[in-house]
DNA sequence: GTCTATACTTTGATAGAC
DNA sequence: GTCTATCAAAGTATAGAC
């Protein structure tokens, strides 16, 4: 409708449908997420939902794939956007928790990775492996200024730590999700205190 | 509800099914894994591997998922009587090596673990829960005994050191397929790093 | 631009014949 | 024990109505 978005996307021909519909789908299909879990996943079922037939959402997205996508980076933009900018250790822990707190994000994100991986994926591919690159660029960054500053050893490439942490986090979210003993904040906190450097004062707890 | 009746696949006589055939199915489903990536894995491209058809497959396994999960442990199995055994870090860190030098297990794995989240998941999820809990309570021990013995520090959990491990390695093993120049082997060992005990002595402070 | 109708292909799964 | 036959559901693709 009226409510365009600021992203541009430059003129209506750099993309090809609709914009607004597109985000009104994209909405939708989130809530279904929320509400039916991980499941009505099939195109069918979101159409369904949306009182459309499944052929209409390939209007606007080209697979299954790139819908499904899009609905993940749509919610985890809202998440970015609903919650204050935090950084290093815990912005991750933030996002695992909210992570597990909605039913089926885990689940959608897990599969989704799952198929970046094959051979024949091309968007999900794409999105997943700038996502990781984006993620540990940012937290490398966060790192490096944390082992200047002195609140990180710096014995350790911050890189290295950045990787961890993410890959820790994405694990972590399905071992919680099978196993809820496993402490999913004290765990990372662990982490965390891994990371504190040598002999230094003790912070206000 | 009762079906719980030990449905476990790695071990045998468990399925009122013939167990050699079982194997040999397995065994070639595993070849076709290395030959073909993660693609063939429908049960109508295994069985032409087979040089059956697909409903003879599910003869031997009840379904789809059933016998990936059969497969998957099957594998894992195999390594892991291939490979003197190790404690800690050093399995985690060659098991994940072992896992991304092999095409294909590691979208496989990934798949059923995503898979198992799922809420009409029951054999998977009753697998991977399993082998958490087993690899958890494994590692949680090795821990201990170095925290006892001084060759790591004592300061965290060692329960906590275990699950952080199992979850970087695994997501780890995704990150280094999107991007290689993520080093797996060397990641782990920083990871192995920030559990080193403190050095006593060395200081003159 | 938006959507329905339709059809093609592959999939997992089941039933029953040999 | 393994097959063929068959089913329902799925992703995908095209044609065409408004």
């Amino acid at each position: 409708m009226e409510d365009s978005v600021g992203p541009l996307l430059g003129r209506e021909g750099l993309q090809p449908k609709g914009v607004a519909r597109r985000r009104e789908i994209l909405d939708r299909a989130i809530e279904v997420f929320r509400e039916r879990g991980a499941d009505g996943t099939s195109l069918r079922r979101i159409a369904a939902a949306l009182g459309v037939s499944h052929a209409a959402l390939l209007h606007y997205f080209d697979s299954r794939e790139q819908l499904l996508v899009a609905v993940y980076a749509h919610a985890e933009s809202q998440r970015g956007a609903a919650t204050p900018p935090r950084a290093g250790v815990s912005s991750i822990t933030e996002a695992a928790v909210a992570n597990v707190e909605v039913p089926g994000i885990v689940q959608l994100y897990s599969t989704l990775v799952a198929a970046s991986l094959e051979a024949d994926s091309e968007v999900g591919r794409q999105y997943f492996s700038d996502r990781f690159a984006r993620l540990r660029a940012q937290l490398t960054a966060d790192f490096e200024r944390d082992q200047r500053d002195g609140r990180m050893r710096a014995d350790v490439p911050a890189e290295h730590i950045a990787v961890l942490l993410i890959a820790a986090s994405d694990g972590l979210q399905i071992q919680w999700l099978l196993e809820p003993s496993v402490g999913l904040e004290s765990t990372l906190r662990t982490f965390a205190a891994l990371l504190e450097p040598p002999r230094a004062g003790v912070t206000g707890s």
